[in-house]
DNA sequence: AAAACTGTTCGTATTTTTGCGAACAACGAA
DNA sequence: TTCGTTGTTCGCAAAAATACGAACAGTTTT
């Protein structure tokens, strides 16, 4: 049966909050705020960590539904995932005003 | 030396991020949002996680400066640390407006 | 086709997180 | 002072997160 404890929408926040629980991710998601996109290549030039742990990092927010990625030439373009990041906007000003 | 690569605010934001990534501290935190207070007692019976484990959740939300406890007689009383509260909502508006 | 470039996946190691029960500490009540 | 209540801390175990380099896969360039 498993009684539920946590409503969807406390999940889903702290889904999101996790994804935002590192330096890295959050600078990722900094980044594609200003400038609608970005390249897994650059990034990597910035900040000093293996190209195999960005990867990862940009695996987690994918995961996580605030990114999405996509194919281009021999590069990766990522970009915010609209819908997802303007759920977690939500849930995040509904816990924050008060 | 150690060169800096995240600025304060984007550790800062992890860091609150990282304390809102469980849906136990989620939800103690949506509380407080709507109450002023709580007793670790009340959530103990609302919850079903052993107290020892809810105490450190709440012990994780204080380190990161989400919630401040007071000791009131044989209970302890915890309730939102508004400075740091405020400067977590702020963050958050910044990052998320867009 | 071979080489170069870009990024993911794999294997591994280390650290952190999560969770529990038992033991403990602090306090008020009997 | 002894007992009960409340909550933290300790010790432990299991799971997840973090990070790296090596190996791999898909493209593009040469």
């Amino acid at each position: 049966m498993d009684v539920k404890v946590f409503s969807d929408n406390q999940e889903k926040l702290a889904r999101y909050a996790k994804a935002l629980g590192h330096p890295v991710r959050v600078y990722v998601l900094e980044l594609l705020g200003k400038q609608s996109c970005c390249y897994s290549g650059d990034l990597s030039e910035e900040l000093p960590i293996a190209k195999s742990t960005l990867s990862q990092h940009l695996k987690e927010l994918k995961d996580a539904g605030l990114i999405q990625g996509e194919i281009e030439a021999p590069r990766v373009k990522y970009c915010i995932n609209k819908e997802n990041w303007e759920e977690a906007s939500t849930l995040f000003k509904e816990l924050m005003q008060r």
